[in-house]
DNA sequence: TCGATTGTCTAGCAACGCTAGGATCGAATC
DNA sequence: GATTCGATCCTAGCGTTGCTAGACAATCGA
């Protein structure tokens, strides 16, 4: 019996390493990168141990998905609780939010860009990134206003943070004045 | 003299060919099978010929993304004269925006999610992005409010618009809901 | 009519995701 | 302690990708 729970523990030590090395490769030199070759020279299997974990490449993407959605729904409720009140909440969300994006392009396009094969929007949706909307939605819900679903106003603040991110790092929208969008975006979206 | 002409109408013409074919086959079945060879087997010629055209995959891309930006601009110009004062001018821009997302997706990556090769927000990005930028700027400046740059304003309501597009289609967010989140982006952004 | 130039194609390279099938190793049995 | 047997892992290879070198043919100027 313990024989076997080692040799489960090492697995799951494995299938963590690959997802890991996944994102860290793809961190360092872009998800063009991350090729399951190079994956498994890094760590030091074969290619096909790679498809005794994952059904393939894409499921690789979506593990790095969910790590990252649960490392960014720990740091936005982090930046949530450091603020007072409603509005300055909302402020540092969106700052915590822009800023992970900036921090972690891979990642974040794990979890927002690619195709991770994973469920969205459905009650099958995984739950790090069910969590994640809710860390969104915690702070957000707050300054939804009167008679407004607070899950359509976290839908919408979160699709202009999204566009934000993306276009910034696309190079379409100039990065010297992301400070300034914000202020504007929660300016006028958040009531109060 | 008329010979040398001649043959650059057939050039310009095949290169016409070449961009509409590819923005065809990235409609119909994905960017992902539109491969050189496909592209070269359906326009009757052999790959290299592709290459004369154009330094590789990338800047086929880009020719897509920038005939699409024309067509775009187009678009969302004529939304706008069809609609009468300035809110509802906005309101139709951002229907037709995501419109224009939803019918051309293929088109709509070229010019803002994939990687054509084409410069932004700097002088040397193409007319046509400049352009269609400038579309949305006309009716959306009219709507920034005092003291808000109309430029910044743009880029904020363009981003939103931009995140809701890729979200949305991305399952991301349920489709459901679409009217009701242009709704509250155009209230809360648009003053007046 | 002949050489040069232009245009096009065949063939092939390295790299990709993924998989079939054989070798090897360790655990359980006699 | 030797032997079987199943799990584990690797070598080798398939079909496809973007892209290119070099051969070949058609066309033009002299």
């Amino acid at each position: 019996m313990s024989v076997q729970e080692r040799k489960e523990r090492e697995r799951a030590g494995r299938e963590r390493l690959i997802v890991a090395t996944a994102r860290e490769l793809a961190e360092r030199q872009g998800w063009d990168a991350v090729t399951t070759r190079r994956l498994a020279e890094r760590i030091e299997y074969s290619q096909p141990v790679l498809y005794s974990h994952f059904r393939g490449k894409r499921e690789i993407i979506g593990a790095v998905a969910l790590a990252g959605a649960a490392e960014m729904a720990a740091l936005l409720r982090a930046a949530a609780r450091a603020a007072d009140g409603p509005r300055a909440r909302v402020t540092v969300l969106a700052r915590a939010y822009l800023d992970f994006a900036d921090r972690n392009p891979a990642v974040y396009d794990a979890m927002f860009r690619l195709d991770g094969g994973l469920a969205f929007a459905h009650e099958d949706t995984p739950e790090p990134l069910k969590d994640a909307f809710a860390a969104l939605l915690e702070t957000l819900g707050e300054v939804a206003g009167e008679g407004v679903h607070p899950a359509l106003f976290t839908e919408v603040f979160w699709a202009a943070l999204h566009g934000l991110a993306t276009l910034t790092r696309a190079g379409r929208l100039p990065p010297e004045y992301t400070e300034h969008r914000v202020e504007l975006l929660v300016d006028r979206l958040a009531t109060v």
